[in-house]
DNA sequence: AACCAGGACGTGA
DNA sequence: TCACGTCATGGT
């Protein structure tokens, strides 16, 4: 299964480094300008060959909101809600805490789904705040309301660079489509093969979920494109 | 103008 | 367990 780490690599070489996760104060900023000029969406907030995010607890609670958000929406949506957040400086578990749940409603509303994610939000804060810094584990994650496998997998890759490598709905079509995985296997089956053929950090596993969703992004929107995605050659 | 996005939950078999 | 309906805005 030497197959993971060379798709990694092809990946990593057709791509280019990605620097996830995106963060809003990034935006505009003059080290971060001109990066990543093929990337879809805002193409700004990435931080591509550095893995020293976050640096705050600011922004490890903005990657927290952000997963939620991202939940089976576009990520353009995702960047507006947290705009609307921020511009009242609501990217804070204390604020999040005290404000109404129709304010915050209203604040996401952008981001789809307005109704469940503000519980889901509400309830990870006064987890988060439960926390006092430091890192959760995979299983309380997964209790909380909201947070299913993939959402906790993000928060502890991105959020606390823990090795968690994250399944998505791209991670299963790529690696159906070039036979590598079957369609039927479940998420846990899926992170256990890329996890147990990769070495253990926390930074391949963020440039590697990256690059599949920048991948996906250009080979896998339309089903007639799978068989365009060049992959398929390369592969061993 | 349908279609779907960096999913998760509740329900009923 | 598992298949299925539901949730919602915004880009293509």
């Amino acid at each position: 299964m030497l197959k993971f780490k060379q798709i990694y690599e092809t990946l990593s070489s057709m791509h280019g480094p990605q620097g996830w996760w995106p963060l809003l104060e990034l935006h505009n900023h003059k080290t971060n300008k001109g990066t990543n000029p093929t990337k879809t969406g805002s193409m700004q907030g990435y931080h591509p060959n550095n893995y020293t995010y976050p640096q705050t607890e600011r922004q490890k609670f903005e990657i927290c909101l952000g997963a939620i958000l991202t939940q089976n929406t576009a990520w353009p949506n995702v960047e507006k809600a947290l705009t609307n957040l921020n511009a009242i400086k609501a990217i804070d578990q204390k604020i999040i805490n005290e404000i109404t749940i129709e304010l915050l409603k209203e604040l996401i509303r952008p981001a789809g789904y307005f109704n469940q994610k503000s519980i889901y939000l509400k309830e990870f804060t006064k987890f988060f705040l439960k926390l006092k810094g430091n890192a959760p584990s995979r299983e309380r994650l997964l209790e909380v309301k909201g947070i299913g496998n993939e959402t906790a997998d993000s928060i502890l890759l991105y959020a606390y660079r823990q090795p968690e490598f994250v399944v998505d709905a791209y991670t299963r079509r790529i690696f159906t489509n070039l036979k590598i995985i079957k369609e039927e296997a479940t998420y846990m089956e899926i992170k256990g093969l890329f996890e147990s053929n990769l070495k253990k950090d926390f930074k391949i596993f963020q440039e590697y979920h990256a690059l599949i969703v920048e991948h996906a992004k250009k080979y896998y929107l339309k089903k007639e494109d799978y068989n365009r995605c060049p992959l398929l050659k390369q592969k061993v």
